[in-house]
DNA sequence: GTCTAATTCGTAGCCTGCTACACTGTAGTG
DNA sequence: CACTACAGTGTAGCAGGCTACGAATTAGAC
């Protein structure tokens, strides 16, 4: 009898995830906002309330092309602006509006009662001991990646 | 000064999700198929070769619009094909065609490498341990949905 | 100075999630 | 039998992830 998938690892992974958007999703919509949006605007106010796409394409490990869009989309909702470095004009620098400060709070206790429901239950050990496995799996995810990094140079 | 989002047990999952995910896809592209697709052909396997697009729904924790999209595309590729059921003209049967069996065993080995992957230099009681934190995440998820969904009753 | 390489951003198009609404078929109630 | 309720599916349209390709700007090499 083979395993049965549903107690993979990664299933388990992916199943919480997908919840966590969901609810994070719900929970933001009062504010027009979702729960990728309101992280957005969290590392912009924690990064004095502006930075570049770039920066942020590397703070939360996705493509530029995504950044693109959640930027554009938080722009169209008066969240953010959006305008070109004059000492570098490849940069776009995007910077919190008043009107995101003005709801930055709310937004904040928002995503850490969230975190702290996540691991209700949990006691201070149990909790880093659960942030260590998963940098664990992180990391060895990460060799994975150049590993196959590696290959594709070997191809050329 | 607040505690760095980059902390956040949610942000963890979401990373580690996200590079899973890419890595399968990078993994099965070979077979054309992604890993969601990869992962519904073996949960079909599980099943006896069919099951009812409603089961993949239960069974993945997904609304059903999604698992249309996956079925059909899976269709449009000839692994999967989909029939109505005579005896209850709702449900739409799904059933692995031979191509999808001929690949089965590799894809298999595939997913069962990727997920030993994930937790390589973890000891067998690490594993568990963290299988078991994992679930405890689920269970205060899913109360946090109950919860969500009792007070959308009491509105009404 | 010019030509090439690297960086940053943008667009197109795909996959996988979702909600909201509509349709069909079955079941239950009168 | 008709009428309502419910279950399963389908469609439309959005959000957020990706790759591939291209455009603009800067940096570096000659």
């Amino acid at each position: 009898m083979e395993q049965e998938q549903t107690q993979d690892i990664g299933f388990i992974l992916k199943t919480i995830t997908d919840r966590i958007r969901s609810m994070a999703d719900r929970s933001f919509a009062a504010f027009g906002l979702t729960g990728t949006q309101v992280h957005y605007l969290g590392f912009l106010e924690e990064s004095g309330g502006s930075t570049s796409q770039r920066l942020l394409e590397e703070h939360f490990a996705v493509s530029h092309p995504t950044v693109i869009g959640i930027v554009s989309r938080l722009q169209e909702k008066g969240f953010v602006t959006v305008e070109i470095d004059s000492r570098d004009r490849r940069n776009r620098i995007v910077t919190m509006t008043q009107k995101a400060y003005d709801v930055g709070v709310q937004l904040g206790a928002g995503r850490r009662e969230m975190d702290r429901m996540l691991v209700r239950g949990f006691s201070d050990a149990e909790r880093e001991q659960l942030r260590q496995y998963l940098c664990r799996i992180l990391d060895n995810t990460e060799e994975e990646e150049k590993k196959g990094e590696a290959c594709e140079k070997e191809e050329k």
